[in-house]
DNA sequence: ACCGCATGTTGGAATTATTCTGATCTGGGG
DNA sequence: CCCCAGATCAGAATAATTCCAACATGCGGT
């Protein structure tokens, strides 16, 4: 998904496309990176010296609940966002210097077996992480 | 895994078996469930009045540290700890109740495949989180 | 059984992430 | 071009977590 799908999908929900939503998408398309809410401020600041915190927390929020960004949690203390276009993944956690990679498949074979085992629970999404070392910290 | 042989494994590290921390772990044996901070301190504190609130959370963190409590996020502001001797298992999370159940089994396989993929990756630990909806909010 | 002290505990205050509030502004339909 | 529902803003409130410095205590050694 690109930019202009994204702001396409938002105006047919009936939602505002103001200078700062389409700069906070344009930096979570950019970026490419899992971004807090505070760096992705600072980034619209960049261009939007006045933009408030607030604005920033409810245009991700926004997003998340229109299916064009998504919220992974890394347990580093603040909740970190990245574009929801690229398709569903999961992610490599490197417990030494932070840096995540991207597994780009889905391990779906996993979810049939706990369908197997737990059929009163309807799944409506996953997550898997995947902790340990990255080649850099390893020594 | 048992009180007794926690105890033991503290002692064995060189760690100061005080009352508030004996308190704090029989909590997260007998209770079974995803305790907060702050609902591990109620419930020590019905024995120890005078409890503070950092030392509840020094000491999940040590627990945490000797492998006898585990973290788990469940995204919902706080951290969660449970007692690690149950062994290794996931989690299924219901998003409207909130109620956390456990999958008994863990899924290895998936796990061969991200190594045979990410060769330079030293794998440490990993979670895999199911979200959906329980039998009871299905409808 | 007792001492000494390294380590643990405490209350209160600081820090950090997130959310709320009420006044003000504005995108975009008509 | 006007209007107003919905968005933004600054600043304050809330909540989770961590820091601090004075005081207390578990436990190895006597």
């Amino acid at each position: 998904m690109n930019l202009g799908e994204a702001l396409e999908k938002l105006r047919a929900g009936g939602v505002r496309l103001t200078p700062q939503r389409q700069e906070v998408l344009r930096v979570l398309l950019d970026g490419g990176e899992h971004y807090s809410a505070e760096e992705v401020w600072r980034r619209v600041q960049q261009r939007y010296a006045g933009v408030s915190f607030d604005t920033i927390y409810r245009t991700l929020h926004m997003l998340t609940r229109y299916g064009l960004a998504s919220e992974v949690d890394f347990a580093d203390g603040c909740r970190r966002f990245e574009f929801a276009g690229k398709g569903h993944h999961h992610h490599l956690v490197c417990l030494r210097c932070g840096r995540i990679e991207e597994l780009p498949f889905c391990l779906e074979d996993c979810l049939s077996r706990v369908r197997a085992e737990k059929p009163d629970f309807k799944i409506a999404g996953h997550a898997f992480k995947v902790y340990g070392y990255c080649r850099r910290c390893q020594q």
